[in-house]
DNA sequence: CTGGATCCAACGAGATACTG
DNA sequence: CAGTATCTCGTTGGATCCAG
């Protein structure tokens, strides 16, 4: 369960949830504020973990695509309830507000 | 969605999933290996979250109960999910690793 | 274009001791 | 019982520079 740990993990699997195949290039414009270092990193992770699959086209210039593998794509249906969820929460914060201040 | 991270908020989130009421050293008891203090940190983070709702009974000795808000507990479809996704993944780890190899 | 290498700051997390 | 206060350390993450 420790895969999904890191700042971007989960915003990863989501563009590659939204679109299949997409290039590191690609990746790090969707993911604003993302530095090369930590994309490439957790692309690793991902990959090592059997969660993203990395295909090199030996070409100049260089042309990497990453896409979900099998297990990866069996995670989308969990991200998009948590997904659902934020957005539950964005709907009711007044409810929590108003329980925690009558509560203290 | 940061709201989710954290070593044990899961974890936490899990146990009062399916225990609703919980007392901190019940909660310390479940979950194998945390300290107290990230115990209460995490508890402290959940609750101003509105995840996890804090009931004190002034006695001697003290009490206190945790428990799941309304969206805490709508979180639980989604941690679910992913807990299925887990356990799915443990079935198939010999696709993941042949794929890997081939693709090496 | 796709990263790897390095350095550094900030945060997370654990151990321990102490308190109302 | 239910925490708080410190201290320390490992990890995470960011910035920058470099390379095939």
């Amino acid at each position: 369960m420790r895969v999904l740990e890191g700042r971007w993990k989960m915003i990863i699997i989501f563009h590659l949830f939204s679109e299949p195949v997409l290039r590191f290039s690609e990746l790090e414009r969707r993911i604003h504020g993302v530095s090369q270092k930590m994309l490439s990193q957790h692309l690793r992770e991902l990959e090592n973990d059997g969660l993203v699959q990395r295909t090199v086209y030996p070409e100049v210039p260089p042309k990497v695509e990453y896409r979900l593998t099998e297990v990866g794509q069996a995670l989308c249906p969990a991200l998009d309830a948590i997904l659902r969820w934020t957005e539950l929460r964005r709907d009711l914060p007044h409810a929590v507000a108003a329980a925690n201040a009558e509560q203290s």
